[in-house]
DNA sequence: CTTGACTCTCCCCTAAGGGGAGACGGTAGC
DNA sequence: GCTACCGTCTCCCCTTAGGGGAGAGTCAAG
């Protein structure tokens, strides 16, 4: 504590400068000699931007940044030289900036919180903004490292929770005796729905809903849906309904023959089971291009869509 | 599956179109007629963009900048409307850009991704990546927590973890009978360095080492420390010694009467306890402003300064 | 032909600074 | 006093993943 001997110097500039005699005085005190220190002319509690950054291990840039937004102006600024001087007690407001920093508060908020404006409640709401940040964060961990149980497989058709819109549809319900037959029942009702005067809707939307979950062999209980712009009258043949807003649904696109949907509904399954959700709707299968546009069953594309649910959210 | 009928509409479009006759193909494919649609303009396999968005869950901003930057180019581009048209195929397409976003990588990576750039090690890295972020995002949950905890006490004298630089300093040890004591040898440091030809480091940096760990009442052992610009020849009172950097030190600015240490002390500590840190050095007491630059008790300004590590982390 | 909905390009904006250019300021050595 | 060198100033552009809007052109329906 050897500036304990310089008891003696003018002091009382802790507000910033404005006029004339208190830029003289925070310029004497920077051109005063230490006792001992063979550095006179060395601003001795002033100090300029550069080694004020230095010192607490932040930027020039940082520090001229604070100083535009108006969150640590400088002590003292040189009228014609423009530098900044940073008194030493300002380490400590600079510490409290960068405090509130390295808890996630922003400039902006940062700044009220100098002003006084901070409560409790805002305290509590960034706490949730970071478990929210965190919940979503672990989410990318887990789907991350479904990816990388997958290998490769299931990055060229990933996996996708999105929501399926409210949309109105022509429907014909048909047992099947197998999936084979899955699109015997399909001319005659494309002629029955341009009986009904059916609009398609825009975009296309043609799936197959399977009624009951799970897999079986044969008799599969389905129902071929179009969407359409409005309902239509019934008829024996088919049956005019909305399927409500689904939430959240897992979705995978299916790229070639039909043969290699399983391989896509055990990704997708893996997918739900791992990242926490659980189905909790019955499947569609969206037809895209097929037999009807593309030579080659390569193209064919198609989009699994799989209602679910977080598990313990309902 | 009603479009089943569309079997003999030209295909074969899947590429990017480049020449007149492929235009020529798309667009007859727009105007194609449905069988029983009646709408026959619409363009049914190809969708302008506010339509491809639509069906997407995505903004048209979103689709034009995946565009510029070579994500997904649209399938045609009419080039005298400028116009950006759409096919269903590229659903999937998007459909993987947004999987992998939701993943955290960023559209660079997803292009290199695309470009088959893509293995495993990127994968762990990114995994890696979002432990990190992780790691310091529950640091910044447990610093909130503490604030919370510690009512608005520690806001306006926040606890900072940062590095402590090497540093080359004259020190002086010696065993005062109290606290209050502890100023009392300084001039005299002060006169015996001016002897010795030291000069001051810049910035000042002058503390008191605390050489045993934990509290005494009295017969505490310190060393006065006071930054300086090179060793100089031991004397019987002062030794020159360096400090070695001190990668993680828990800091404190405290302001007032050296009476009221023990408030900053209880904060600090907590703040070590509740972040899950444990004091691995001995502490520092660094003195800013006081009796000799500072008239009133209530401007002096000291900061504490305690070495720490991550518990487990060595 | 008009209207209204869509789309285009172009420009500026975000948060927290980073990088650099060109011009001064301050100090040290000669 | 001159020069070299470093520090600092302001000003401008850049970063991500798009958002907002202006002004102009397009598309389909009445």
């Amino acid at each position: 504590m050897l500036s304990y001997f310089r008891k003696n110097i003018p002091v009382g500039i802790d507000d910033c400068v404005g006029n004339e005699s208190e830029k003289e005085v925070l310029m004497m005190r920077m051109y005063e000699e230490h006792e001992y220190c063979k550095k006179p002319k060395e601003p001795s509690r002033l100090y300029r931007i550069g080694m004020f950054a230095g010192m607490n291990h932040v930027t020039v840039k940082t520090l001229r940044h604070y100083d535009e937004q108006g969150l640590l102006k400088p002590a003292y600024v040189d009228e014609e030289s423009g530098y900044r001087y940073y008194q030493v007690s300002q380490i400590a407001d600079l510490h409290q900036i960068l405090a509130l920093k390295n808890v996630g508060f922003n400039l902006e908020e940062i700044k009220e919180i100098q002003m006084g404006k901070m409560d409790r409640t805002q305290l509590i709401r960034k706490k949730q903004e970071i478990l929210g940040e965190l919940s979503r964060l672990t989410d990318k961990l887990a789907q991350l490292e479904s990816y990388l149980a997958g290998e490769s497989l299931n990055l060229s058709a990933p996996v996708l929770v999105k929501s399926l819109p409210e949309v109105t549809v022509a429907s014909m319900q048909t047992v099947v005796k197998s999936y084979d037959a899955l699109f015997d029942a399909m001319p005659k009702m494309g002629e029955e729905m341009e009986r009904l005067g059916c609009v398609c809707a825009q975009p296309e939307y043609c799936f197959t809903h399977y009624l009951e979950p799970g897999y079986k062999e044969e008799q599969v209980r389905i129902e071929t849906c179009e969407a359409v712009t409005e309902r239509k009258e019934d008829s024996e043949l088919i049956q005019f309904k909305v399927f409500p807003e689904v939430k959240e649904a897992a979705c995978i696109f299916h790229k070639g023959s039909y043969n290699d949907f399983s391989k896509s509904y055990a990704v997708v399954l893996k997918y739900i089971e791992e990242n926490g959700y659980e189905i909790c709707g019955n499947i569609r299968e969206s037809y895209i291009d097929g037999v009807w546009n593309k030579e080659s069953e390569k193209e064919w594309l198609s989009e699994i869509q799989i209602p679910v649910c977080k598990i313990g959210r309902q």
